[in-house]
DNA sequence: CGAAACTTATTGTGATCACAAATCGCGCGA
DNA sequence: TCGCGCGATTTGTGATCACAATAAGTTTCG
């Protein structure tokens, strides 16, 4: 409970002018945002947990109110959801969810990968390549959340060359949409199975061939997802219900 | 300046029990999302001017505390942008963006709509016809903000019926983007020059042809967003600037 | 023993205040 | 006349409190 009217120091306890000055200068509600999406995106929650204003507030050492704006932004980009009781939840998948990420990804990451082509270059390619390897690296160490973080710098390190933010805006929503299930998935059944089709995908952008890296692009979306919805979705076909946690909705603590 | 803690009605100005109850009950925030989101689609903002929290909670009769998780939403959803000085302002449009919500109108409410055929029953069909009569009487009225309202009625009347709520979700963030830009476009042009593909859209529902309807939507979207694109963007091309009000930012105020 | 009724705790919403940063306005001076 | 400070205003951010609604826990009665 420490307050900050009038002793202690002027500045937001997050976001020290630290080693590497990255996030420097922002606001709070700003970096409890981005702490949120971190766990949202690279398995820090599990789908239909749900999360409370205050107690993500004490768990990240801030007062509820710039929580409170995170979770408003969060919500509206569809990570979160509000039932009508006005209780917050990390986001359920249903097996229709499912099949409309599935087609939206196909749709706006294939556009996205042709798009960045064009600005590309050699040294591009180097650098995607080095995330690729810290992928493989992932995988083969069975590190699901370091998986999940490095496949998503590859995919984005690609779109973001495309400079169309919109298209970008909509894919990272609806990858919020799918990361905690996803995290579930991967924790299951591990990252061993999956081919890696980021190879063709790299094959491609060398060629700068357009249709072969958005084909890639599309194999790797459509196997990935195959993946982890034929594993959870099916294996609980039964009660038709939202995946969520499913154990009594456990409530999603911060660390 | 009117307080409410200890007198006064308990509840609040907005939406009383009146005659049709359709938004009796909702928080103060959901009210004003829905007048903010009704201006920025129907015509009520210009793109790119400023807007203020006290200002819209003044214009709406509540406090700035409703209005605040409003602005928040709907920057999330691009529909407003907050720029680094933290100075809040309708989204303007840029060819770049114009580029990118052509490509994701045509890819995802083409889809939407073959998805939405299966459920479009015959009484469905006279529904949305009755809908297009008002798309046509207003364009013949020239009525600006009656055709963009009808218009996007028709269109999501169509849509909502695929039941895919992750997809309209996308798409729903699009039309926000574009909203105040085509009313300016309207503005200056007028709505009568537009063609309507709606008939051949109409014609594919009753005949229950997936890939001909999917074929009216693009055309439509296609037409249209020509129609508004080359007018606005290839006309001030010259100064290579994002098109915004460009009377010195005129503030949005609240009528 | 079980279920309804009551009490207590939790949670999102809204209001109000303080504050810092940015912007605007005005005047001084060259 | 124009540029540059400097003070006043505006604006988003964050904190704190009150409140109503829901959920959870406890008691009591059949």
């Amino acid at each position: 409970m420490l307050k900050r009217r009038s002793e202690g120091p002027p500045r937001p306890a997050v976001a020290e002018p630290s080693p590497e000055g990255a996030d420097t200068n922002v606001t709070a509600h700003e970096a409890v945002y981005r702490a949120l999406r971190e766990r949202i995106l690279f398995g820090g929650f599990l789908p239909g947990g749900s999360v409370t204003l205050r107690g993500l507030a004490e768990g990240l050492g801030v007062s509820p109110m710039p929580v409170r704006d995170a979770v408003r932004r969060l919500t509206a980009e569809r990570a979160l959801v509000m039932l009508d009781n006005r209780r917050v939840l990390v986001a359920p998948m249903t097996r229709e969810k499912f099949d409309q990420i599935l087609y939206a990804r196909s749709a706006l990451e294939g556009e996205l990968a042709a798009r960045a082509l064009a600005n590309i270059k050699k040294a591009d390619i180097e650098e995607i390549v080095r995330i690729d390897d810290r992928v493989d690296q992932a995988m083969a160490d069975g590190d699901v959340p370091g998986y999940m973080r490095a496949n998503y710098e590859f995919h984005f390190s690609i779109y973001e060359r495309a400079r169309a933010d919109v298209l970008v805006g909509l894919v990272e929503s609806i990858w919020m949409q799918f990361g905690p299930f996803m995290r579930m998935a991967y924790g299951r059944f591990g990252t061993s199975k999956l081919e890696d089709h980021h190879e063709a995908a790299i094959l491609a952008m060398r060629r700068a061939d357009a249709s072969a890296l958005r084909a890639a692009i599309s194999a790797d979306i459509g196997q990935g997802m195959a993946f982890i919805g034929e594993g959870i979705l099916s294996a609980d076909a039964g009660d038709e219900e939202a995946t969520s946690t499913a154990a009594h909705e456990r409530s999603n603590h911060m660390k």
